[in-house]
RNA sequence: GCGGGUGUAGCUCAAUGGUAGAGCCCCAGCCUUCCAAGCUGGUGAUGCGGGUUCGAUUCCCGUCACCCGCUCCA
């Protein structure tokens, strides 16, 4: 399929089946926002949860935190965003076009079109999102959305360290909201004002750094492997030394292989001890740690892989998806890993027929404990597992007249289409063996 | 923010300065024993706000949103 076709048409999904919807549409939609509807939400807390249990569940080395989105402004003087996480931008009033002050010639001619002193001077945009706290809006009471979650675990360092006995290498992980007042968002939910983040800062002594950086880009990139995405569509990126943030002496991209071209979904980066040092400098805590074993103090060193959800169930949704040819129709599907689709399993009586109905919701009703189960008994069931299809349903089990006499089901694979018949009282177990 | 493009049912498209149509989807009923069948009926739209006009979805102005580019990043 075309490129471009391939994310309208899933865009286009999204909205149809109730993935994802514009934020305040009834108002004429508001800029960078998305809402996500019933099987959107659905997914993404599966790729939520995925995340979670890879960092956290799976390892004894990583716990979980989740801060607050509001945090004393000193944070983020501290942290340097006041300071550096701002663009400063100039216009060309020549050719219009806008280049960051930072990387122009130092001719100062414009880098598009050659005019000499045709650029405006260089306004500074400050990424993070300014409010008031309490009903005075003084200078005194401004704080910020926080821009990234990462500020939230250090300075829960200590925190987190003592109570959960936790000696480095160990990692903190957390999911949550964060907000940055981008120039340009766009590509959907790719870059958004509001975003959720997951991201894990790893701690390890000094000397270590390097060879945890490299295992967690290795690591992260067979995340998504196993969650379904071909090799062929994802690379990693190492930043050239200019491309590097303030905070990082080395960081690479986990790219996906988008519409509109290569894409970061997840950066790892080398923070060395720059979060620790400014937050014990700026607050006067010391957040050393001391290694009992060697009888030493030192400052741990951070490796962050950081992951935004959005985008990663984007990409999720843009692998997934494929248009067969069935005996000249069309059929859309979504090819998901069935721990991140929407529902595990739909329930469907063959037909309306009075005795098959109650049946469907008796089995749909044993498995929900489970499971997350749709129904439908509305048209034909051709109908029906086409549209289980276009949201990714692994498994469709289907209630027909000899269920009745033997007390079995039809259970109908999405990728293959091939059915196999399920005695009910198998049919847990038969779910959970399939789920990798 | 600047330049270009686009806004009509949930989706894809028509049409018109004078009652806004269709196909698909969806809902109800009939029929139907496994891959978008058929029949009958039904819900539902000119992004928003002004202006011109007897009358605006159509013309004009503004605004909002989306797409492409500049730029940015999870």
């Amino acid at each position: 399929m075309a490129k471009p076709d391939l994310m309208e048409r899933v865009v286009n999904l999204c909205k149809r089946r109730g993935f994802v919807f514009p934020s305040s549409e009834i108002y004429g939609g508001f800029r960078s926002t998305w809402d996500y509807g019933p099987v959107g939400v659905l997914l993404k807390r599966n790729v939520k949860d995925a995340w979670w249990r890879s960092m956290v569940q799976l390892r004894d080395d990583i716990v979980g935190l989740d801060a607050a989105i509001l945090m004393a402004p000193k944070v983020w003087e501290a942290s340097g965003h006041l300071a550096t996480f701002t663009d400063p931008l100039v216009d060309c009033r020549n050719c219009q076009q806008r280049h960051r002050a930072d990387h122009l010639p130092a001719s100062g001619a414009c880098p598009n079109c050659g005019a000499k002193d045709s650029l405006t001077p260089a306004r500074a945009f400050n990424l993070m999102f300014k409010t008031y706290v309490g009903p005075v809006e003084d200078d005194a009471a401004i704080t910020y959305l926080r821009p990234e979650t990462a500020q939230g675990i250090f300075v829960n360092y200590t925190n987190v360290q003592t109570t959960s006995r936790k000696k480095p290498p160990f990692g903190i992980a957390q999911i949550g909201k964060s907000f940055r007042n981008e120039i340009t968002p766009g590509n959907f939910i790719y870059r958004t004002r509001e975003f959720e983040q997951m991201e894990m800062e790893f701690f390890v002594p000094p000397e270590d750094a390097d060879r945890w950086f490299e295992y967690w880009c290795d690591a992260r990139l067979r995340w998504f492997t196993e969650y379904g995405i071909a090799d062929t569509k994802l690379r990693l990126r190492p930043h050239d030394a200019e491309e590097l943030s303030h905070y990082s002496t080395a960081t690479a991209d986990v790219e996906f292989d988008f519409p509109w071209g290569w894409g970061e979904l997840e950066g790892i980066a080398n923070r060395t001890d720059f979060d620790l040092r400014a937050h014990s400098e700026a607050s006067g805590q010391d957040l050393s740690y001391f290694d009992q074993e060697h009888d030493r103090r030192y400052l741990p060193h951070v490796i962050e892989p950081a992951l935004g959800a959005d985008r990663a169930l984007l990409a999720f949704l843009l692998a997934a998806y494929v248009e067969e040819d069935v005996a000249g129709e069309k059929r859309t599907l979504l090819r998901l890993d069935p721990r991140l689709a929407p529902y595990t399993a739909a329930v469907l009586p063959l037909s309306r027929h009075e005795q098959l109905v109650p049946l469907a919701d008796e089995v749909a009703a044993k498995l929900r404990p489970r499971f997350t189960i749709d129904t439908d008994s509305a048209g034909s069931i051709g109908r029906r597992y086409r549209r289980q299809d276009e949201v990714g349903t692994p498994w469709c089990i289907t209630i027909d007249f000899d269920t009745l006499e033997d007390q079995a089901v039809t259970v109908r694979e999405r990728d293959t289409m091939t059915q196999e018949r399920v005695a009910i009282d198998t049919l847990v177990t038969y779910l959970q063996e399939r789920l990798p």
